[in-house]
RNA sequence: GGAGACGUCGCAUAGUCCGGUCGAGUGCGCCUCACUGCUAAUGAGGUAAGGAGUCAAAUCCUUCGGAGGUUCAAAUCCUCUCGUCUCCGCCA
């Protein structure tokens, strides 16, 4: 949700950003109405309200006849507010709905335009010359079969198109990396946790993702819960209605926790092994910190994010993604895309937002600062999303006869392990 | 799943039976000032959030887990709901 103050003080900063990303400029307009209806509406009640308290006060003290003629006089009045009430609750009501439909505001020098118009901000490390090298590349589901680490078939058997089993090597790869994720975000300073992957409404809409993206999102209809896609979720939602210490902050956690997505939308697309699936485990950054400090947050979990790519010795590059593409809560995005040598191109593996106070002030997560209380950034970044990492580890260490070389930062985690054998 | 107790301003609690003078007392914590060579101790004052309003104030409104209801009036009465705790049952 963004700020109704600063929005009043410049619609046309609002007006810029929604046109950036391809949204409603209108509602902009839309909203000043009704914030000027409830406005106008606040005043009314008020007064009417002050009133009705002054003349209850004077019925306590009243006696006999004089306390029955106060008694009529309040009775019609009460009528009064209680219909102003309604009223003002309606508009209410009416306004927040509006300023939920607005996306966070752009960031200055974000790149404009759709999916297609991000800045390569630059490339990292050395993509394989597999032909030089002398053999085929293969791709991940191929060499998941050869080393028995992934099976598909009977993911679809089981639970359904887009779901897989981790299997032998593949099961305990994922625990390898989840724990050298862990072990190196605890190194820098975050608070290991693994929260609940099921939460209630307020969670979901505070973060966020029953906007536009709500059709991606799995619900439990007797329960009235939701799966999580991501662990930003219950990250963010941690400190759901709490005013953090200034002293306290940044708070940095790290999350280990499943996501599920319906991929509504995406039919037809990456249907080929688990590059794109219903669920996957993720080890993913939060920090929420002083609006001041986010623009170097944001950076600092993007460094990780690369840190983690680079120990893994997979060749990427960094996007600064455009306005069109952002998502609602975000004002920047950075995304790091793999190398994926089948594909012959680059492909998101991590993925990271400063949200500034638009999650914040959702769900009502303030600071105190020597200047008051005011609403506090937020930042979410991917540390690991395991299978996508599975399927770039395994392409860009693949040996001509099937084998996976392990990097060496993840053999400590695998037993000492250099190779993942062919079965 | 069954039985019971409880949810009040950072923490701990009073107030709820008998509705109005309770947005709410007390202790602790915290802040300011005074006293003291420093600290401690002591004394005085202050100390919730959101909204309307204002240049800024003053002032006003809302909120006593949440949602409804009764009433001229609700922390207080009624209903539902969520959460916590205790006991019993069941269970990874």
């Amino acid at each position: 949700m963004i700020d109704l103050a600063a929005l009043r003080l410049d619609p046309d900063a609002v007006r810029r950003s929604q046109q950036v990303r391809g949204e409603s400029v209108e509602l902009v307009d839309e909203v000043l109405a009704a914030d000027v209806a409830r406005r106008a509406a606040v005043g009314v009640f008020e007064a009417l309200r002050t009133e009705q308290k002054s003349l209850g006060a004077l019925v306590a003290k009243a006696q006999g006849d004089e306390k029955q003629a106060i008694l009529a006089q309040t009775k019609t009045l009460s009528d009064q507010v209680k219909l102003a009430e309604s009223q003002l609750r309606d508009l209410d009501a009416a306004l927040e709905n509006l300023v939920l439909g607005l996306s966070n505001i752009v960031a200055l020098g974000v790149p404009v335009g759709g999916e297609d118009d991000f800045v390569v901000l630059r490339e990292v490390g050395e993509r394989r010359d597999f032909s030089a090298e002398g053999f085929t590349v293969r791709d991940h589901v191929e060499l998941g079969e050869f080393i028995g680490a992934i099976d598909i078939e009977r993911g679809a058997k089981v639970s359904g198109s887009r779901f897989y089993y981790l299997t032998g090597p593949g099961a305990m790869l994922e625990l390898a990396l989840v724990q050298l994720a862990m072990t190196t975000a605890q190194a820098n300073g975050f608070q290991p946790m693994i929260p609940p992957a099921l939460v209630k409404p307020a969670a979901m809409e505070g973060t966020g993702f029953l906007g536009q993206a709500a059709e991606n999102v799995y619900r439990l209809e007797a329960d009235d819960l939701y799966l999580v896609g991501t662990a930003e979720v219950p990250l963010a939602a941690y400190h759901m209605d709490e005013i953090l210490d200034l002293a306290s902050m940044p708070k940095r956690y790290v999350a280990f926790s499943p996501c599920f997505r319906r991929e509504a939308g995406s039919h037809g697309k990456d249907t080929r092994g688990i590059f794109r699936v219903h669920w996957f485990d993720k080890v993913e950054m939060f920090s929420f910190c002083p609006v001041a400090e986010a623009e170097e947050e944001h950076l600092r979990l993007l460094g990780y994010e690369e840190a983690f790519l680079q120990a893994l010795e997979i060749p990427y590059r960094v996007i600064d993604v455009a306005t069109g593409d952002l998502g609602s809560s975000a004002s920047r995005k950075f995304d790091c895309e793999a190398w994926i040598p089948s594909q012959e191109r680059y492909r998101e593996v991590t993925s990271t937002s400063n949200c500034t106070t638009f999650q914040s002030r959702r769900l009502r997560i303030r600071g105190r600062e020597e200047s008051g209380i005011s609403p506090i950034a937020t930042l979410n970044g991917t540390l690991c999303a395991v299978t996508r990492t599975i399927v770039a580890l395994f392409e860009n260490h693949q040996q001509a006869d099937g084998s996976i070389k392990v990097p060496a930062a993840l053999r400590p985690f695998l037993g000492g392990a250099e190779y993942f054998q062919v079965k």
